[in-house]
DNA sequence: TATTGTTATACTCTATAACTATA
DNA sequence: TATAGTTATAGAGTATAACAATA
């Protein structure tokens, strides 16, 4: 992939180092992002769920579990607890009785307004150690780490 | 900054949704490294603890688990374990007696090799989903992201 | 008195296995 | 018989609090 010469696909010497370093940095990062959490009454996979829940509308259980990389019975468990803290609602399925709708409600709405708005501190605090070029790399790559997520 | 117009530092709506983009890709990816574990007989973070010896050559445990963003009593256990398998060395500091200094061993040198071969079956695996773009885009994102990682 | 590291303990999150209900 | 979700249970990893030794 690095090489531009006339072996196409051979020899990923240099993207072995960059997804070691990827690695690393991703799970350190993940690290930080947990203390870093903005609403501490919720874990960060359940931040993730209700960011999921407002990209894609609704899901069942079994689709938020497979898009979340979480086992069917953890997600069980998030969203019993989203669900007492108001944030989803649980309606049966139209089509299958043994399946049921998970959605946002609006105050999970007005929550991650509210988050995006904290969020402007760290997202401050950062702007001042990475540069321009910088912050352009990591926005080309963030759809790329997205796919990579769900894969 | 994503506006090169004459509104230098206000704004960061993009920045914002790329941020957030960020923060849910990483925990999301960082689940899947996990699963996706080299070695299964070593935690993600004992291999990261691993990686930054093999980096910065030797540190204290105080020191690793700023790194790592782990408490210290955390960074105790982690590097018992990795004593007791034989990757580390504990050596007493030349001039606290308080400290100690963790190096890694040439087993664990080994085993990082080893780590890395094993690492091109799930690289191969993306090669397949990635183009040449997506690859550029990440290889370029990844030391901004350990920059953030150990901010 | 402050700091480094450790011990003891508890908590959070997730997984696996076994079960129920529906397809 | 297979699938969606749940319940019960266990395990991994981390944190907090209290403590020891050294600075």
């Amino acid at each position: 992939m690095s090489y531009s010469n006339d072996m196409p696909d051979l020899s990923h010497g240099d993207d072995a180092a960059a997804v070691n370093s990827l690695r690393s940095a991703v799970m350190r990062l993940g690290r930080r992002l947990k203390h870093q959490r903005v609403d501490e009454s919720l874990s960060p996979t359940e931040m993730s769920v209700l960011g999921t829940l407002a990209r894609c509308g609704s899901a069942t259980p079994g689709e938020l579990a497979r898009k979340e990389h979480v086992q069917p019975p953890s997600m069980t468990r998030i969203v019993a607890l989203l669900e007492a803290k108001g944030l989803v609602r649980l309606e049966p399925h139209p089509e299958d009785r043994r399946q049921k709708v998970v959605s946002q409600t609006e105050q999970a709405e007005a929550m991650l307004e509210e988050s995006r708005r904290k969020r402007n501190a760290w997202l401050a605090q950062l702007a001042d150690t990475l540069d321009e070029d910088e912050w352009a790399k990591l926005r080309a790559a963030a759809p790329v780490l997205e796919k990579l997520a769900h894969l």
